[in-house]
DNA sequence: CCAAATTTGATGTACGTAAATCAAAATCTG
DNA sequence: CAGATTTTGATTTACGTACATCAAATTTGG
C-alpha cells in the first residue's frame, strides 16, 4: 500500500508532530531533524494525498483568469469556457473569479497584477499582452510563490510556469505550407488578414507564414498585412477593397478573429475566382465557410482544453506537484470539411 | 459552501444512518422515505464529494485493460502508455492489470471477457475485434454493471459506454482530401497500403478515403489494396513490387502499421518520381520521413489521450458520473513537418 | 391488540492529512 | 549548573463520507 506519514514518523524515528512540521513547512524543526525526515520521506517514496489533505485543510484553490475584453468570437468562446469551469468549481475545489482588462493594455494587465499580489490568490492565468513591463510583474509574482500561466497568449522571455496555449510560429508555417500546396505551385499574390501587429500571437504567425512561403513557395508572394482589428465590419471592408483592386490574389491567409467579414467579402468578390483560403479559429462562420467550399482548411486551437489545461496546471503548482507535459501539450488543430467535429 | 450529507438530512427530516442508506443503496427503507430523501438531494444540488469518499472507503479503482499482441510501433506505444499509467497508480488510485490476446481473435477475446465478468474489475478497456460474438459479451457486461470502454478501434453496434479512439472514417476522407488537394488536379493512380480488412479502423479508413477521392477528385483511381499485415518486411516488398510495375502511381496512402518498410521502398524506388504519400501514427520513421520530405502527411491517434481518456470515464462511470465530452474526444492530429511535436 | 418484522435513529470508528495544544525533553546561555 | 529557550512528542479534533452496531420507533400480520 501507499506509504503515509505514518510510515514516515517510523521510517525517520520521529514522531507525527515532527513530520507534519517538516510536511508543512512549520517551524521548530532542527536542521537535522528536518534532513532526516525528508530523507525517509524520499526513501519511502511518500507522495502526499492530495485528495485527504485537501479535505483536511478544507481548501479551495482560488484562481484568478484574467482576460481580455474584446468583442470577438473566440474571446467569447474562451469565456464561455472559463464560466463553465466555474459551473464546476464546487466539485472541483476552485473559486474562480474572472477579470476583465481592456485589450492590448500593458499598463492595465499591470496594475491588475499588483492588485492581486496582495491578495495572493492560489494562482493566476492571464492572456497575456507581451510587454516588457507586464513581463516583470509577472516574474515578481512568481517568484513570491504565487503560480502564473499564460493562456492563448505568451509572454516573452517570463518566467511563468506553463504556457496554455498553441505555439503560433507553428500555427503560421502550417498555414504557408497548406496554402503553398493546394495552390500546386500557381504563380500569384496571397492577401493576409490580421487582427493587429500588436499582439504576439498575431506577429509570430504572420513571421511563420512568411517563412514558409518564401522559402519553399517563391511564386507566391505575400501582399502588405491587412490589419481588421479583428472587427468583421473592417475586415469585410478592407478584404473588399483588396479584391477588387488586385486581380492576382490567389490565396488568403487569415490569422486573426473577424472572420465573419471575410468570408462575406470573399462570397460577394470571389465567386468566380478560384481562392484557397486557411483561416484561423473554428466558429459558427468559419465552420459553415468550411463546408460550403469558401474556405479551405481552418488551424484551431481549442478554448475548453486551454482553460482545463490552465486550471490543472495551477492547481499542481499550488500543490508542488508534477505536470504530466504531454497531457498539457495544446495542439493545433487542423479542420478540413471532412473532420469537424 | 457545498452541501454535506448533513444538509440532506435536516432537507429531507430523517437521520443521517437513513441518508447513508439511501446514498449507498442499502436496504430497509421504505419507499416513502426513500423519495424524501431524494428529493432532498436534488433540491439542495448535493454532488457525493468523491475524494472523501474513496478515502473513506479506501478505494481502489481495479481496471483492466485488454490489448492485443501485436508487434507494431502503435501498439507499443499503447502498451508504454498504459505502463505509464499504472506507475501513477497509487495517485490515481488505480489499480491497472493489462492482459494480451492474440490479435483479430474474436474468440479470445470472448474467452477473457468472460473471465472478467466473474472477477468484476471496476472497469474494462478494450481494444476491440468487431465481432458480434464481442458484441454480446460487451453487451452481458455493461447490462451487469461493469463499465466498458472500447479503445482505438470500436465495437458496431454494441452498448459499450465509450469509445476512446478517432472516427476513421473522417480519418479517411481527410487523408483523401489532403492527398487529392497536394496532387492538385493530376491525373494517375494511388496506392494504398493496409494492415488487414479485417480490421474495422482500417476498413473504416478505407471507405472514409475511397468515398471523398471517388466523389470528388475523379482524376484519381485506388489501385486495390496492399494488405501488408502491419509489418516492415511485407510492406516494403509489396510496395516495391508495386511501385515498379506501376509507372503511373503518383500517391500513396498508407493506412496502417508497417510503415518502416514502406519508407524504404519509396526511397528505393521513388527518388525520381515525385510521389505525394500520407500517413498514419506518427513515429520515430514517420517523422523522419516527414521532415525529409518522403511523406507529405501524417494522420495520427495520440496514444496516450486515449489511455488517459479511458482511465478517467471509467472511473467516472464506476462513479455514476457524468464525463466531460469535450474532454473526451480523441482528435486526428494533422502532422505538416512545420507542426510536428 | 400483541408479537414479530421492518424501518429508522443514534452513535462510533475509520480513511489520511492538517492543525492546534500542552507536556516533556533536549539544547543553549551565562 | 540553573534557568531560559528551542525542539520534539503525545494527543485531540476536524474534514466528508462509508460502514457497522445497537436501540428505539413504527409498521405489519395474525
Amino acid at each position: 500500500m501507499r506509504p503515509t506519514v505514518h510510515d514516515i514518523a517510523a521510517a525517520a524515528g520521529v514522531s507525527l508532530a515532527t513530520v507534519d512540521r517538516v510536511l508543512n513547512r512549520r517551524p521548530g524543526v532542527r536542521h537535522v531533524t528536518r534532513e532526516k525526515v525528508e530523507n525517509a520521506i524520499r526513501e519511502i517514496g511518500y507522495v502526499r494525498d492530495v485528495a485527504a489533505a485537501n479535505l483536511a485543510k478544507g481548501r479551495t484553490y482560488p484562481l484568478v483568469f484574467i482576460l481580455p475584453a474584446s468583442d470577438n468570437s473566440f474571446m467569447h468562446g474562451l469565456n464561455d469556457e472559463v464560466r463553465a469551469a466555474i459551473a464546476r468549481s464546487s466539485v472541483e475545489r476552485t473559486a474562480i473569479r474572472t477579470l476583465e482588462v481592456p485589450a492590448f493594455d500593458p499598463a492595465a494587465l499591470v496594475k491588475v497584477l499588483n492588485e492581486l499580489g496582495e491578495e495572493r490568490p492560489a494562482g493566476i492565468a492571464l492572456v497575456a499582452t507581451d510587454a516588457p513591463e507586464v513581463r516583470d510583474v509577472v516574474d515578481r509574482l512568481v517568484k513570491d510563490g504565487i503560480p502564473v500561466v499564460t493562456l492563448v497568449s505568451d509572454l516573452t522571455g517570463s518566467q511563468r510556469h506553463h504556457y496554455a496555449g498553441v505555439d503560433n510560429i507553428a500555427a503560421g508555417r502550417t498555414a504557408a505550407r497548406l496554402l503553398g500546396r493546394f495552390l500546386g505551385g500557381a504563380k500569384g499574390e496571397i492577401a493576409v488578414l490580421a487582427g493587429s501587429m500588436l499582439v504576439r500571437d498575431h506577429r509570430e504567425r504572420l513571421e511563420g507564414f512568411a517563412a514558409v512561403i518564401a522559402a519553399e513557395f517563391p511564386s507566391l508572394s505575400i501582399l502588405p498585412v491587412i490589419e481588421g482589428r479583428d472587427d468583421p465590419e473592417m475586415a469585410h471592408m478592407l478584404v473588399a477593397d483588396a479584391l477588387s483592386k488586385k486581380g492576382d490574389i490567389i490565396g488568403v491567409y487569415s490569422l486573426g478573429a473577424g472572420n465573419r467579414g471575410l468570408i462575406r467579402a470573399l462570397k460577394e468578390k470571389a465567386v468566380d475566382r478560384s481562392l484557397t483560403v486557411v483561416a484561423h479559429e473554428l466558429t459558427t462562420h468559419t465552420r459553415a465557410a468550411l463546408l460550403d467550399g469558401t474556405i479551405d482548411a481552418i488551424l484551431n486551437q481549442d478554448a475548453g482544453h486551454e482553460v482545463r489545461s490552465a486550471i490543472r496546471v495551477l492547481k499542481a503548482k499550488a500543490d508542488g506537484l508534477a505536470v504530466i507535459e504531454a497531457q498539457e501539450r495544446i495542439r493545433l488543430d487542423i479542420f478540413l470539411k471532412d473532420n469537424l467535429p
